[in-house]
RNA sequence: GCCACCUUAGCUCAGAUGGCAGAGCGGCUCACUCGUAAUGAGCAGGUCGCCGGUUCGAUUCCGGCAGGUGGCUCCA
């Protein structure tokens, strides 16, 4: 009895039945059968052994491949769990995945893990990885897996997993002399895994949540070959480098102070780069219709119990007293927004309304969730507020989805990515009106084109939200802008307009943020520039530097004429070698360093180098202003 | 909030089984007037995060707290 079997390329061939993904990668090349860790069939994950018994596509996963690395890094979770069970016998196991960069394994034992722990199982590792067992896969029936579990090998974890399993066959892998439960594939061998490094241990709750006990979790990546690990920790060793919190200390940008914790403090430079953004995106919204507003900070309580805010907010929210009366310090602007929209009749005429804020909030964020710019306890949101009615929401959706777009261009954010988040448990409106908006939302998408990823249940507890997410240098995801849909808040405000029809009606409310927050956005803009930014958004664009005293007066002419041109420029007057002013200037990540020399002096000259391309030569001034006139304006 | 780790000069970091605290950079002073990533010399700078305990003596050991970092949970 033969098979056939159908390749990526379209190419087929005839295997007799029982034959093994590995036996084919064999006989396709050697060098493919070296590299192979598993294989898919009919787009199913399987092992390399598994023998194939019906026609199907075959694609053979290698280490070189995303897929392929995972199945490396998932079994090396196992080697780990392992060495921590020959370490420690009584542990127990949560769950053991890959994850985008390494594996993880959450692991309950009652002695604490440090760093020298992790040496202790990498060697045990190690250990195990020589003797070279092999991964056995052996399918049960759910009776012997949890007598297994519950007998054999103790693990309530894993009983629990099993409890909750729908279909009727759970899978064990056997590597050597310990047995895990496991969906699968393996890579054939230990052996195959030539280099890897347990990373970090932290806290992790059980199933995620905080009400389960806390297991020990810990972080390690593996590679088939040694050089790709040394890479990996050289390019996270880089990415250090371009923390914003790292990168914001050196270059004077912000700080933060024990006496408030989570709130920022800007310096001058930090500043003028807070307000280059803030004064761009004014003139957008000056552009895109919005007329800008500014609420109080602090408001009376009744007002948040009649947004929602006290009954769904209230954990995040500074409370102060102000004469015998309790008022809350906003995390939101939306009930501000809605008291202006109400402090004038409207008419269907004036519609859409758009409100935009630079709204400063405050939330309450539990301590250990801090974490520099990118999470902090006051910040300032680009919030709008727009005011339609029903038949506009697509148009000002899309509308809103064009106008993040075509900021995240201009500051050269291509990576990122959209997610449509959901009613969450915590929510007030009707399930019609979530229905309703959770519709349009997916609508705007799909007309718009737009990759999006479902994210069911993190809706803001008002409506469903399309967010945007970039990632930081360490690779963590920050949601920045979203576009948030509301038909509960104008209720619960009443707010009305008279339509065409000389009735009442009621408007939809569209909550939306570009940046997210300034502070957010900024921490992302150091990251992805690595603190180089471009010369519109650089608080210092050019620095003069005289070579001696003798040029001082030429210098004080330029640096004036630049100054005069709406440049930020500085001058550099100490008498240190141009060497040495340079060096601070390129530390100082200026991006224009003008030299004058008694060359200079003499041709009128200015001898430009650029921290992006060295040393440019000589030019006369007002080729330079235009020079930089155009960057600035091209936002390069 | 939970778990782990960290906290020594403005910054980056050494340090001692418990006995008067160290470097580099930065700052200040002086000399040097210099051509594309660090000129030299001198001086100043510390309650060793805070509060308790043990001890003749604590920056060092123990406990608590605060702040930070990495995770978890939560969120812009």
């Amino acid at each position: 009895m033969n098979i056939n079997i159908t390749f990526p390329d379209g190419t087929d061939h005839s295997y007799q039945t029982g034959i093994t993904s590995s036996e084919i990668a064999k006989q396709i090349s050697p060098g493919l059968f070296k590299k192979s860790v598993a294989a898919k069939f009919n787009d199913q994950p399987v092992d390399l052994n598994a023998p194939l018994l019906k026609d199907g596509s075959l694609e053979i996963l290698t280490v070189d491949t995303a897929d392929g690395l995972h199945v490396l890094w998932h079994s090396t979770a196992h080697i780990m769990a392992h060495a921590v069970k020959a370490l420690y016998p009584e542990a127990q196991f949560g769950v053991g995945p890959a994850i985008e960069n390494g594996f993880y394994y959450d692991i309950d034992i009652d002695s604490k893990l440090s760093q020298d722990d992790l040496q202790r199982i990498e060697d045990e590792m190690q250990r195990i990885i020589k003797r070279g067992s092999s991964f056995v896969r052996k399918e049960l029936t759910k009776k012997e897996a949890v007598d297994f579990f519950a007998g054999q090998q103790q693990d309530k974890y894993k009983l629990e997993l099993l409890a909750d399993m729908e279909d009727g066959s759970p899978s064990i892998y056997s590597e050597g002399d310990f047995t895990d439960l496991c969906r699968g594939p393996h890579i054939p061998s230990s052996n195959m895994i030539k280099a890897f490094k347990l990373l970090s241990i932290a806290g992790a709750y059980w199933r995620g949540d905080e009400k389960n006990k806390m297991l020990q979790r810990i972080y390690g990546i593996s590679f088939p070959k040694k050089a790709q690990l040394d890479e990996y920790l050289f390019c996270l060793e880089e990415a250090k480098k371009r923390d914003h919190k790292k990168l914001g200390k050196e270059l004077d940008l912000f700080s933060f102070h024990r006496e408030g914790p989570g709130f920022v403090f800007w310096h001058p430079k930090g500043m003028r780069l807070y307000r280059t953004i803030e004064t761009y995106l004014v003139d957008k919204l000056t552009q895109y219709g919005y007329g800008e507003v500014k609420t109080p900070i602090i408001l009376n309580d009744a007002l948040w119990k009649k947004s929602g805010h006290w009954d769904n907010y209230k954990e995040n929210m500074y409370f102060v007293d102000i004469d015998e009366e309790s008022y809350a310090i906003k995390p939101m602007n939306c009930p501000g927004s809605c008291l202006i929209y109400n402090s004038n009749m409207h008419s269907y005429r004036d519609l859409p309304l758009r409100l935009a804020e630079f709204g400063n909030v405050h939330r309450h964020e539990r301590s250990g969730v801090l974490n520099g710019l990118f999470r902090v306890r006051q910040f300032t949101q680009d919030d709008a507020h727009i005011f339609c009615t029903p038949d506009q929401i697509q148009d000002e959706v899309k509308a809103c989805i064009d106008f993040v777009q075509e900021v995240y261009k201009d500051f050269q954010f291509y990576e990122y990515h959209i997610e449509l988040s959901t009613r969450p448990d915590k929510s007030i409106g009707s399930d019609e009106i979530w229905q309703q908006a959770e519709d349009a939302l997916r609508d705007a998408l799909i007309n718009k084109n737009i990759n999006y990823k479902l994210n069911p249940g993190d809706g803001a507890f008002y409506g469903p939200k399309i967010d945007y997410h970039v990632r930081d240098s360490l690779k963590r995801s920050w949601q920045l802008g979203t576009i948030q849909l509301d038909f509960s808040m104008p209720e619960k405000f009443e707010l009305e307009y008279v339509g065409s029809d000389g009735n009442k009606h009621r408007p939809v409310m569209i909550h939306r943020a570009i940046f997210g927050s300034i502070e957010r956005f900024i921490a992302q803009l150091i990251e992805h520039h690595g603190g180089r930014l471009p010369v519109w958004l650089s608080p210092i664009q050019a620095v003069v530097l005289p070579l001696s005293e003798e040029q001082l007066a030429y210098s004080h002419a330029v640096f004036s004429k630049l100054k005069d041109a709406g440049l930020h420029v500085e001058m550099d007057a100490r008498n240190e070698k141009i060497g040495y002013k340079i060096r601070e200037a390129e530390l100082g990540k200026i991006p224009y360093m003008l030299i004058m020399g008694k060359k200079e002096v003499e041709n009128k000259q200015i001898s430009v180098r650029t921290n992006k391309d060295g040393d440019l030569g000589s030019m006369e001034i007002d080729a330079l202003i235009d020079k930089m006139n155009y960057e600035i304006q091209q936002k390069a």
